[in-house]
RNA sequence: GGGCCCGUGGCUCAGCUUGGUUAGAGCGCACGGCUGAUAACCGUGAGGCCCUGGGUUCGAAUCCCAGCGGGCCCA
């Protein structure tokens, strides 16, 4: 199957979707990575993305990344790993299902349609949304093993992940305490720090005046800042830093207290008075009255004190801290250690208990006004106000988080915190600052992991408390289970809720152990994955190939996120960093610079992009846009630059196509010998070695926005605006010529290792390309450009080649900006190029692509030296110093001067010193300062300046010059009206031409250049009959044009 | 308040690691050219206090310090 003409235009929908049935029908996936399993081993772990249901650009970008550089990595002889994952349960999905059923809160799940169908209901919309997202994936291109996923619901995933934290409770790091945690009330459940949105948030700024009960006349009092009204009720103490100053201030008939520095940021515009200043400890232990016991009862039973503590701060508020430790991390530690009880009347839905008195059922936010109201009833609001500040949110409800003291378990990350910064240190981390710096920052600031959620559909935790002595064991197996449980069945889904909560095991005490309710973090499902994907340690073998792996690819959001789970959990579970090597890449985001959401309504979507570019341009154009670590503005306009070129990249295609079908080129059949090689075929081949060496060199490293630039570079420039141009004139040739088949032969391995070095990148195309061209003359080529060897050659890359026409490209380029000068048309030829240049290099290159620079230029001749000796070069008198001295004799000696050669009187002026003019029977010396030299180009000279030197062009119109110009003004004619009736480029045609005598005789010595160009088996000087007929006007010739068409189109 | 990143023509970005001729592309704009790759393509031109201020240096877009602005993460 020959070498076919290629379609007209770049339809991308059209050949995306033939690959891809082509890879589809044929298992090119399959075999290639069969191809491969001998090669060395390549492991990857995909982050899992979430199945919310429809994937958006940055996840496009993330499997794009990933997919380039395993294709590279594929086609180098590694045998890869590069299953997909899907990240399942927890939150996000809990919320769309509530909302799809109906639900309007955490206790109608349990009432209303029970946690089985809830928990069936989230499977089946996850393994909807994976489903949808699997296809989205494909349309993209991206190559992984999609019938063969991880997925975090899975039985046996699950299993590993329980043996995880039974290695943590084995190494004592599970434990269960008391802690003040983040909170959201509307999931009813607790969330790691990973789980925070920051946003800005209004809130209420409030000063309360805490009265002192050692104050005589009841006038004295602390005071202190909150934007927190609702924490009110669970105050216990007020911090005072111990060394900070701490005045007692008196406005009116009051007096506060309050830190020294702050006083007039407060007070600057009234008129207060500085009584006493003290240090803070020196206020510890006084006591106050709590500012609601009248709404609050139980708040009689507590005594309040002032306490001290260093993380008091002067930032802001009044440098005296409402210590509430049942709401604040801060304040339950330094509760903790002045043994204050932890207060918390709040229940798990932010709704005050009992003990809140008059507030009892309020919601904690809605409580403020009525808080604040009551503060002001009792005289004790000394201000208020609103702040906007950053406020932490729940990640998937948006809800505002609270902190409450509650049970909770936790895995104490903070004592395996060193170790993990150890092994931090294995890791290969682009760019460097993403781990050196970002990473590492977040790790030493590690707090103790919030394991625990009292939600449904997540991965129960594996933990059982005795009823009767209350031990716990952690379960880490099905094998496990199977052998303790007394009650339950292990059938069906058993390992989710509920079944699993039915399950009861023997206690070593003899008694019933019941499951802990609560299901796992979704983080930790993800930072399993390592050793989950491979089943370890319930399967061995995969795990011993596979782990640890080499490479895995997120956004910086993952800095916090699956970075840091996996860290956590690997090291807990086999003491070592699942990963040697991560690139951190970055956020989409729109054109603006904003982040993409729904809100803003600037959400791209891929397959919008797709239906209008294609996945390729897609694909090109994220990898092009930026570094992958920094974030990348969505530009419609720079994806039209992209489509852009890919479509100078298929015009070269079907312009190498159209030429290579009509003659039916076969590369196979020519040996060295029947072809011949030009300086420019050699220099294109070095070229696209070097290009396959850069982009090899830039994906390797991962700097893919260095490979895809190259590439452009490579396309536009070298290829395209170069190769194509000078080889045009040899692909018109109709006969077998050795000249030509050197060309076609050039064009051909350039292509083909083009659409290697493209091919992980936009798989599509390169496809496309590769199928018809490579396909189609070598029988022996693989079934697809995916299955190529990853090679180059490196002794065909020549860097002086290439350094030399670089220059001379740069030549050519100054001697059409000369032309443009001078109003000469490329088209005429000109009589000779003069290249000046003191650089040897420059002249050099010159002398070895004088061909090239000859045709390009179009000059009949080509002169390179060092010095252009053709300048006319004019003395003129300096009439500043000759003006005084020769007086009335200075117009003379101008025109003497003038009359002189000008080199002649520099010669002899550097030889001497003077010059010396004869006028009048006297001679006058000039002396060096007396004559200015200046240069003239002589008539039909234009010169113009390149990097190293000029060129000089010699733009005389002799008769040849002439003649040829007219016919190439003839050509061009013809060559328009063969388009104009859509001929076929080899079809045959006659020419009949009426024009003046002098025309015609301008054209005669090129009758047989003219018809040979423009396929004409006769030119005749005679007006005929013929199929069209147009008249010209070249020049000052009016001129008539009949051409008749020999044979129809094919 | 802390950590990290970014700041270069109107726009999108190279260059900065390793200081050194005149700071480069592309888009857009203006002008010109080409016409068998052609619903393309090519060239020329205008347009830059390289965020600001200090410092190091013979020399700073590049290195150092401080600040300003933006982003992300944290407190």
């Amino acid at each position: 199957m020959p070498i076919k003409e290629a379609q007209r235009s770049y339809d991308t929908t059209l050949i995306e979707k033939k690959i891809q049935k082509y890879w589809n029908d044929n298992q090119i996936y399959q075999k290639t990575n069969k191809l491969r399993e001998n090669g060395p081993r390549y492991s990857f772990l995909d982050g899992p993305p979430y199945c919310s249901g429809r994937i958006h650009l940055g996840t496009a970008w993330n499997k794009i990344i990933k997919d380039t550089f395993l294709r590279f990595k594929s086609m180098s002889g590694f045998n890869l790993r590069r299953q997909a994952g899907w990240d399942t349960h927890g939150l996000p999905i809990e919320h769309k299902v509530e909302g799809l059923l109906g639900l309007k809160s955490k206790k109608e799940i349990e009432t209303k349609i029970g946690i089985d169908n809830f928990v069936e209901k989230c499977k089946e919309f996850a393994i909807e949304n994976k489903d949808l997202m699997t296809e989205q994936f494909k349309l993209l291109g991206v190559w992984m093993d999609w019938d063969n996923p991880y997925i975090t619901f899975d039985t046996k995933y699950m299993e590993s992940c329980w043996w995880t934290l039974k290695r943590a409770h084995e190494k004592d790091l599970l434990i269960n305490d008391l802690r003040v945690i983040t909170w959201c009330p509307r999931c009813e459940t607790a969330l790691a720090l990973a789980e925070i949105d920051y946003e800005n948030k209004e809130d209420p700024s409030i000063y309360v005046k805490f009265p002192l009960k050692s104050s005589k006349e009841g006038n004295e009092y602390i005071l202190i800042w909150t934007t927190t009204p609702w924490t009110l009720p669970a105050n216990m103490a007020v911090s005072v830093h111990p060394d900070f100053d701490y005045a007692y201030i008196k406005i009116g008939n009051e007096v506060y207290i309050m830190a020294e520095a702050l006083v007039n940021s407060l007070f600057e515009d009234q008129g207060y008075e500085i009584i006493k200043v003290v240090k803070g400890k020196d206020l510890e232990g006084l006591e106050y009255l709590h500012p609601l016991v009248d709404e609050i009862p139980v708040q009689k039973e507590f005594e309040h004190k002032i306490i001290t503590g260093e993380h008091v701060t002067l930032t802001e508020g009044t440098g005296c801290v409402h210590t509430a430790p049942g709401h604040g991390p801060d304040d339950f530690e330094i509760g903790k250690k002045y043994g204050i009880p932890i207060f918390c009347p709040v229940n798990e839905a932010g709704l005050f208990k009992k003990e809140a008195g008059k507030y009892e059922g309020e919601f904690v936010k809605d409580a403020d006004p009525y808080i604040i109201a009551d503060l002001d009833a009792h005289g004790l609001l000394l201000r208020e106000g609103v702040i906007d500040h950053r406020y932490g949110f729940c990640w998937r409800c948006k809800t505002p988080i609270i902190y409450l003291a509650t049970q909770q378990w936790f895995l104490k990350v903070t004592e395996i915190k060193d170790k993990m910064l150890n092994e931090l240190d294995n890791v290969e981390w682009i760019p460097e600052w993403a781990g050196e710096s970002r990473f590492r920052n977040w790790v030493e600031n590690a707090r103790d992991w919030t394991i625990s959620r009292q939600r449904y559909w997540g991965i129960p935790i594996p933990i059982w408390k005795c009823e009767s002595c209350e031990k716990i064991d952690v379960i880490g197996s099905i094998e496990e289970l199977k052998e303790r449980t007394i009650q339950g069945t292990l059938e069906g889904d058993f390992i989710h809720r509920p079944y699993v909560d039915e399950i009861t095991v023997q206690c070593e005490c003899g008694g019933n152990m019941k499951r802990v309710p609560d299901v796992l973090d979704v983080w930790i499902d993800s930072g399993v994955a390592g050793w989950a994907a491979l089943y370890y340690p319930q399967e061995k073998e995969m795990f011993e190939e596979w782990f640890p792996y080499d490479f895995i690819t997120e956004g910086h959001d993952q800095t916090r996120g699956w970075f840091y789970s996996q860290l956590g959990c690997g090291v807990i579970a086999l003491d070592q960093s699942p990963y040697k090597k991560v690139l951190m890449h970055g956020f989409t985001l729109d054109e603006e610079g904003r982040k993409m959401s729904k809100s803003l309504g600037n959400v791209v979507e891929p397959d919008e992009v797709i239906e209008q570019y294609g996945a390729d341009i897609l694909r090109f154009y994220l990898l092009w846009g930026n570094k992958p670590w920094e974030d990348l503005k969505f530009t419609w306009e720079e994806l039209k630059n992209v489509a852009k070129m890919f479509n100078i990249l298929w015009n070269v295609y079907v312009f190498s196509t159209t030429y290579m079908a009509i003659d039916n080129f076969n590369p196979t059949l020519y040996a060295e010998k029947d072809i011949k090689l030009r300086d420019e075929d050699k220099w294109i081949t070095s070229r696209i070695n070097s290009l396959a060496k850069d982009v090899a060199e830039a994906l390797d490293s991962l700097h893919l926005h260095k490979a895809t630039r190259s590439i452009n570079n490579f396309i536009l420039e070298d290829l395209s605006r170069w190769y194509i141009r000078l080889i045009r004139g040899r692909t018109w040739v109709e006969k077998e010529d050795p000249d030509k088949l050197g060309a076609y032969y050039t064009l051909y391995n350039t292509l083909k290792l083009l659409t290697k070095v493209m091919a992980p990148i936009t798989p599509h195309v390169t496809e496309e390309i590769y199928q018809n061209l490579v396909k189609g003359v070598e029988e022996n080529a693989p079934e697809s450009v995916h299955m190529e060897d990853w090679e180059f050659n490196e002794d065909l890359i020549d860097n002086n080649l290439e350094k030399n026409m670089d220059i001379v490209r740069d030549i050519i380029e100054a001697c059409a900006r000369g032309r443009d000068v001078a109003r000469y048309k490329l088209r005429w030829p000109v009589k000779e190029i003069v290249v000046v240049s003191e650089n040897e290099d420059t002249l050099n290159a010159v002398k070895s692509l004088s061909a090239v620079v000859m045709e390009q230029a179009n000059t009949k001749e080509i002169i390179a030296t060092d010095e252009f000796e053709n300048l006319k070069i004019i003395a003129k008198p300096n009439l500043k110093t000759l003006g005084p001295k020769l007086r009335g004799d200075a117009p003379k000696v101008m025109q003497k001067l003038s009359k002189t050669d000008g080199a002649q009187i520099k010669e002899e002026l550097d030889k001497n010193g003077t010059y010396k003019v004869n006028i009048d029977e006297k001679d006058i010396a000039l002396g060096t300062d007396d004559i200015i030299f200046e240069t003239e180009l002589p008539e039909n000279l234009v010169s113009a300046d390149f990097n190293s030197g000029n060129v000089f062009l010699n733009t005389e119109i002799t008769e040849e010059i002439l003649s040829e110009a007219m016919s190439r003004e003839l050509i061009r004619r013809i060559q328009d009206m063969r388009k104009d009736l859509d001929l076929d480029v080899e079809a045959n045609i006659q020419v009949f031409i009426e024009c003046d005598k002098g025309f015609k005789q301008l054209i005669e010595p090129f009758h047989d250049f003219v018809s040979h160009e423009v396929r004409a088996q006769k030119m005749l000087f005679e007006a005929q009959e013929g199929d069209y007929t147009k008249e010209w006007k070249i020049e000052d010739e009016n001129l008539k044009i009949t051409i008749k068409i020999l044979e129809k189109a094919r």
